[in-house]
DNA sequence: GCCGTTTTCGGCCCGACTGTTTTCAGTCG
């Protein structure tokens, strides 16, 4: 019986747990990088690895080379690798645990494994309450006392569940605290969240603020009286550390307005963009800090007042904050065109009283209207929904009456009456083809029977892909942020039937969602296929979700031309015309 | 362990902070 190939994920995390031993193990710094990086990079490919490495194709992926494939290899054959065998029966589980508490690297872990036999967290911290930490030289009574600190954080953070925020709460308070500096201030003073944040990611661990004034510890003091904030850590004149009352760390950066530009460009990261840039500007003789860029020609530091002169410096073209991930921004001539808010013409995905939403057909209707669309699927939940808000085949007759009423009676925006439609475990739709063909719009969407395996789910997804009466599969991996992994799905047979029927893949704008990721709505673009940007919206105020998609969309370095409802009504519906999709069987 | 407009070996970002040091190692972002 062959053995079930291990997912990227699992791949990367024995690339991890590698790295991790090998650093233990007391490996060089850019040894452990390397597994790190390939570790990321294995994590964040849209094929099965386990099939590329198969086909002697893993070394196509960045920071994998001939010996990093052959782990892997022997991890697809064999189910592990050789060398991770053997560190584990060198170092106990529990040291790479260890390795993670906070002022603890794997140095000191192995230091104490090696002189105290400390094995595990437990271990740790009864030799820290006895005092034996102390007798290692080179360690004191503080490292001792910030050891069962470290420890008593780690407890509460379990404790608290999940540490990251999701990015809209993440932006609110991050907005209301830089309004409130901009305040304590004065004249002059700048405050810009920075860090992930800016970047748009999808979760934060921390609010990263960037701040210029000229009275750089009055600021830093300031930041403690805010209401929002519940303790501050350190205060100086370069910023100050803080613990909000929501719990989230809060990291406040202050320079000199002339450094503002490095300043950003620093503190919005990610790391990895910061430590290839920088790698690339030492080539060129140059050295890149929050401060300025030291040029060895005449040892001189320039600052630079805003981010583009950073880039432009550096040889590069202006990358936008959603860019910086490493994800080869920097090999880039041009900036590649993102797509804006203000180019999406429409919503064709959307909920109204009919299923689960909150809003009616023409409250929605005017809200989009006066977003600026052009147009508006009306997309509520299908026959087989459940939860009591499923619409029967009746039901759906007399919405569609409605929206096109409402579509007669309201000026200014067309209103397409759709559906979104159930996939049910065998890949079929839970309407009749004659009902879907009334339609204008149908989303397709897995709501049900999640655990199948890969190959089950893959087929289910293809088979309504390639029902021609599809329009766009929505949430197309069923993830939900810090909540729900998705579904097990072969992505690459997926982008090629969706680029091969020309269906759409929607990046769902709900927060909680972001589905296609950033990553993943990346690899289909660049397999063909072409996007939608749907905000789900299940009440008028959640219409305004759409920026989450358009944020995703960006990460992804999608253009208007990748995403079709930038285009209008006419030439969208002109794609693939709807009449002509049934076979004369289907049509009767 | 990877990688190449200083190529197949010798490099591989930058600065702050902390605690324990008497000049620095380890950790962090």
């Amino acid at each position: 019986m062959p053995r079930a190939d291990p997912s990227n994920g699992q791949i990367a995390d024995a690339l991890g747990e590698l790295g991790d031993l090998y650093e233990l193990d007391g490996a060089i710094v850019h040894r452990v990088l390397a597994y790190r990086s390939a570790a990321k990079s294995v994590r964040e490919a849209p094929v099965s690895v386990a099939q590329l490495a198969r086909e002697g194709r893993t070394t196509e992926l960045p920071g994998v080379g001939a010996t990093l494939h052959e782990k892997i290899l022997a991890l697809v054959d064999t189910g592990s690798i050789p060398a991770a065998e053997k560190l584990r029966a060198k170092f106990p589980p529990g040291l790479v645990a260890i390795t993670r508490l906070q002022g603890l690297g794997p140095k000191r872990a192995r230091l104490l494994f090696e002189e105290l036999g400390v094995d595990s967290l437990e271990a740790l911290r009864t030799a820290a309450e006895a005092h034996r930490l102390r007798t290692v030289r080179g360690l004191g009574a503080r490292f001792e006392e910030g050891v069962l600190a470290s420890l008593a954080r780690l407890e509460e953070s379990e404790h608290l569940g999940a540490p990251r925020i999701l990015l809209p709460r993440a932006l609110e308070l991050a907005e209301t605290l830089a309004r409130g500096l901009r305040e304590q201030g004065g004249e002059g003073t700048q405050v810009i969240p920075a860090g992930s944040l800016r970047r748009q990611a999808d979760s934060v661990k921390d609010i990263d603020l960037v701040a210029v004034t000229t009275r750089p510890t009055t600021l830093a003091k300031s930041l403690g009286r805010l209401p929002e904030i519940e303790r501050v850590g350190t205060a100086g004149k370069a910023g100050a550390r803080a613990v909000a009352h929501t719990g989230a760390a809060v990291d406040l950066r202050i320079g000199h307005p002339a450094q503002l530009g490095n300043l950003l460009q620093h503190f919005t990261g990610s790391g990895r963009h910061n430590a290839a840039l920088r790698e690339r500007a030492v080539r060129r003789g140059l050295h890149v800090s929050e401060y300025g860029i030291l040029d060895d020609a005449n040892g001189a530091t320039e600052a630079h007042a805003s981010e583009r002169d950073v880039y432009a410096r550096l040889g590069l073209p202006f990358l936008e904050p959603e860019l910086r991930e490493d994800r080869g921004e920097l090999d880039l001539v041009e900036a590649p065109e993102l797509v804006e808010l203000g180019d999406i013409r429409g919503d064709l995905h959307s909920h109204t009283i009919a299923s689960d939403g909150h809003s009616t057909i023409a409250e929605m209707a005017t809200a989009a209207r006066e977003r600026g669309y052009e147009y508006l699927a009306i997309t509520d939940h299908s026959a087989s929904h459940g939860f009591g808000n499923a619409v029967s085949p009746e039901q759906l007759r007399v919405q569609i009456e409605r929206v096109r009423e409402a579509n007669a009676s309201i000026d200014g925006i067309e209103l397409l009456p759709g559906s979104e439609v159930n996939i049910l475990p065998d890949g079929s739709l839970d309407y009749e083809d004659e009902l879907l063909a009334e339609l204008d719009w149908v989303v397709a969407s897995v709501h049900t029977s999640f655990a199948m395996s890969e190959q089950a789910m893959t087929e289910r997804m293809i088979a309504a892909i390639e029902h021609p009466l599809v329009d766009a599969i929505g949430h197309p991996t069923g993830r939900k942020i810090e909540q729900r992994a998705p579904y097990a799905l072969a992505l690459d047979a997926v982008f090629e039937a969706a680029a091969r029927t020309g269906t759409l893949l929607e990046v769902n704008a709900n927060p909680d969602r972001r589905d296609l990721s950033d990553v993943n709505a990346r690899a289909a673009a660049r397999a063909g296929v072409t996007l939608v940007i749907d905000s789900d919206a299940h009440r008028i105020a959640t219409l305004a979700n759409m920026r989450w998609g358009i944020a995703t969309a960006r990460r992804a370095w999608l253009g208007p031309g990748d995403v079709a409802n930038t285009l209008p009504l006419a030439e969208l519906l002109g794609r693939r015309p709807r009449g002509a999709r049934l076979g004369k069987q289907a049509r009767k």
